[in-house]
DNA sequence: GGTGCGATCGCCT
DNA sequence: GGCGATCGCACCG
């Protein structure tokens, strides 16, 4: 079951999906105080370590998400999001994974490095994609998307940056809703493959206090995205993402309604 | 809202 | 030499 309910996407600044709304003073993330109870107190974020990430691929898939990616910019800006979807890439005889039949190239070494190694590749020449090696020979997780809870601005102006000038801004769900988007979003660089994502001190996983572990019911099984050229692994339910979030980058109707009705028949 | 297309280049065959 | 785990924009309805 989640927790206390809240709004999405949240904003630092009082922002509602990039519409001002408030300036708000900037607070440390961990340090507010005001909204302590003696009935809730207030749990701090616990980064993940290697035991975490050392689990099967479609497990850690789903484990990812509720957590928070936090990337440390070298002026020590923290942005932090909430990993909303994920892809499995099995590796062995998941057709569509780069580490396909145990393919091991100079690109993909990260796949088969221990659980939590990161693993960033450029794509179409122009884009790059972020995963973390999970448990089994050349299995990953693919990050798709994130839903931003802090950086918000400083998200906006790195996606800007490579936008047409003039662009219409982004809202606050629009700036990683996406395996590229959140890599600009993030500034998460090539340089950050083969990186271990349990002890780098620039990008790590948080849990979220605001979070309760997330059940089943609230996590949509779907296809992967990009991968319709490799036969029935195209159709595979191996991406996850929490339901309903408008942080998600591509919806999966079918699956969703099929669920809707189920439970509206109880 | 949805669809179609071009961008752009490192990596692999 | 070909292609891709994508994205933004133009265009249509």
């Amino acid at each position: 079951m989640t927790g206390r309910k809240r709004s999405l996407p949240r904003s630092e600044s009082g922002e509602v999906d990039g519409n001002p709304v408030e300036k708000l003073v900037h607070c440390e993330p961990t340090s507010h105080v005001d909204h302590l109870s003696p009935y809730f107190p207030k749990r701090d974020s616990v980064r993940l370590t290697h035991s975490f990430f050392n689990q099967p691929c479609t497990q850690l898939a789903k484990a990812f998400l509720g957590k928070v990616l936090v990337r440390k910019l070298p002026d020590g800006t923290e942005l932090r999001g909430r990993v909303v979807e994920t892809e499995a890439y099995l590796g062995g005889e998941d057709k569509a994974s780069h580490s396909a039949g145990g393919k091991r190239t100079k690109r993909n070494e990260a796949m088969f490095m221990a659980p939590g190694t990161i693993y960033v590749y450029p794509i179409y020449g122009i884009y790059l994609c972020m995963n973390v090696s999970s448990q089994g020979d050349g299995a990953a997780v693919l990050l798709r998307s994130l839903e931003p809870l802090s950086g918000q601005k400083v998200m906006r102006s790195l996606r800007a940056s490579k936008r047409k000038p003039g662009a219409k801004s982004l809202k606050d769900r629009e700036l990683c809703n996406g395996p590229s988007k959140l890599c600009q979003a993030l500034e998460i660089q090539r340089c950050f493959d083969r990186r271990d994502l349990a002890t780098d001190a620039e990008a790590w996983l948080e849990t979220d206090p605001e979070q309760e572990t997330v059940s089943e019911a609230e996590v949509v099984l779907a296809p992967r995205i990009g991968v319709d050229s490799y036969g029935e692994w195209a159709t595979k339910l191996l991406r996850f993402y929490l339901r309903g979030n408008p942080c998600v980058s591509v919806f999966h109707r079918d699956t969703e309604r099929v669920v809707h009705n189920l439970s509206n028949t109880n």
